[in-house]
DNA sequence: ATTAAAATTGAAAATCAATTTCAATTAGAG
DNA sequence: CTCTAATTGAAATTGATTTTCAATTTTAAT
């Protein structure tokens, strides 16, 4: 935690930004976070602990973070993003319930390597990927929809 | 294209609604179109022939094309979802430049393989899957961006 | 073919996430 | 401490998508 926030701040100095409260507090925020959040989920976590950060500067910050690599958006739902700390994570893929709209990870070291076989072989530079698979889980498929 | 028109047709039919003019005409030019499009390029492509479908129908007829699975989502750029009609393509991943833009499709059956695994040691119904890899394309990499 | 009811249309208004503007505040180099 | 440029929150704006609604069209039943 402490050094995500000193990589944060070094990220932040080297692009000539002004490391603020507001930033640092943002991204505690971010790494207090087990699951997927989104704005209004941090907007929310901000409001009940009486910080008056503004959304603008919620939206400033995360894209930051997602320039820095810490977090990635990861999949849209209810027509806005929603993001997860990159690091520290395996690469995964989300496999998403259209019915209860239940999120869960998947991590296949298999998949990741034919991933980096495409890179090689089209001599891409891969910064980041995203596997999203729509469908019914287990439980909202025996409920026959 | 006949077939297809004729699906679209029973497949109006069966949820009870009406099979409209505007509704064949936006799947007949989704149809004719090879790569990805977006609502912008569907309204342009109307406008210059002087038909004048609405964006509002279009936004509706999109929905229900996605529902019956003639197209899907693939991925957002600037801010607006991008579209391709789904039938008869082999399940594939979209390698997207984040310089140039540029969408490259990629297909493999040994990611269907994983997927399909996902699916059956999961127990989940799969509907659909979107594999979106970010990074740089060849030539934009050697521009040492 | 007419007709009537219900669905659909285009245009405009509304919504909503995300971005931008701007005056007041703050970080941090010197 | 002081000064300047960057940042902030609040409000305004943007732009995609959705909704509203009166006029039109589809289609099933006459």
């Amino acid at each position: 935690m402490e050094e995500i926030l000193r990589e944060f701040k070094r990220f932040i100095k080297k692009k000539g930004l002004k490391y603020t409260q507001e930033r640092e507090e943002i991204l505690k925020e971010i790494l207090s976070i087990k699951d997927h959040f989104d704005v209004e989920e941090l907007y929310f976590r901000f409001k009940e602990k009486n910080s008056k950060i503004s959304k603008a500067s919620i939206y400033r910050t995360l894209s930051l973070l997602v320039e820095g690599g810490y977090i990635q958006e990861v999949y849209r739902q209810d027509g806005h993003s929603h993001y997860e700390v990159t690091l520290h994570k395996t690469p995964h893929l989300h496999f998403i319930c259209i019915h209860c709209r239940e999120v869960q990870e998947i991590t296949d070291e298999r998949l990741n390597g034919l991933i980096k076989e495409y890179e090689e072989e089209r001599e891409y530079k891969l910064l980041t990927y995203h596997l999203e698979i729509f469908g019914l889980c287990k439980a909202c498929r025996r409920l026959k929809l």
